[in-house]
DNA sequence: GCGACAG
DNA sequence: ATCTTGTCGC
């Protein structure tokens, strides 16, 4: 994907709301429910499923999940992947009956080209303490932690420190923790050990990884039962130009 | 042209 | 993210 008008539309709205991300302390102590958030969708059909979660601490119990099912508008293109999937997690944050403390994303924060990744594009937009906790370092580099759970070493984008490589799980690869929003890198990694209950990735989003793909195969069940009233799945209209209400917006 | 590249 | 078989280890 190149740099269309849409694109360049969206690295300047990113530049321009990257500047109202707030570094708060999150009150830990406090902290009673934390959502994670992911989408699953299937190799070619542009249909995101999305699932937010909300966990309990100390426990780690599911105490609520709503999933949602709508088509993408975007592409995945890396650096704006906010694009195509904030609107869906968005809808789906909205339904929740419970308001969590903070919300753990299935990618970066802080650790972003221009430092606007999609747990800030969540956080932001919910005014919500929100941390991104991803697989993969989008290009950072970084020294191996430790084995041990807690273990961490700086993660660097440009030289500069965006987040951390951090250690969850003994013998597992270690994750990627920055900040969204309305965070401080050091609570956000205490968060995802408290999260971890001795898998990888934390539960919100673990737990969230599974009911995207359980609402994916469920929905694929459905639209199979419905024969010829399924939805035909359209092709994804790209690129797209000004004026379309795809472009980008402060609403999502 | 080649390799990188959250999900 | 998804596609895919077997394989290694607790």
């Amino acid at each position: 994907m190149t740099a269309t008008p849409a694109v360049q539309a969206a690295w300047a709205d990113q530049t321009a709301r990257a500047a109202r991300i707030r570094h708060d302390p999150l009150p830990l102590a406090g902290l009673r429910y934390v959502a994670g958030a992911d989408t699953s969708s299937r190799r070619g059909l542009h249909i995101l499923h999305a699932a937010i979660t909300v966990v309990r601490l100390p426990d780690l119990a599911l105490v609520e999940v709503v999933t949602l099912t709508q088509p993408a508008t975007w592409p995945y293109i890396p650096g704006l992947l906010s694009y195509r999937e904030a609107p869906v997690l968005l809808a789906a944050f909205a339904q929740l009956k419970h308001r969590p403390d903070a919300l753990i994303v299935d990618g970066h924060g802080l650790c972003h080209p221009r430092r606007f990744g999609l747990a800030c594009h969540l956080g932001l937009a919910l005014d919500l303490p929100a941390i991104g906790c991803a697989k993969r370092p989008f290009g950072a580099t970084y020294a191996e932690p430790g084995p041990a759970p807690g273990d961490r070493a700086p993660l660097l984008l440009d030289e500069a420190p965006v987040g951390l490589a951090l250690r969850t799980r003994r013998g597992s690869a270690p994750v990627f923790v920055s900040v969204g929003h309305r965070a401080a890198l050091d609570d956000a990694a205490a968060l995802v050990l408290a999260c971890a209950g001795g898998y990888r990735l934390p539960a919100p989003t673990r737990l969230a990884h599974v009911e995207a793909n359980a609402q994916r195969r469920a929905w694929a069940a459905e639209q199979a039962a419905l024969g010829d009233a399924a939805v035909r799945p359209a092709p994804l209209a790209w690129p797209i130009e000004p004026g379309d209400d795809r472009w980008p917006n402060p609403t999502c």
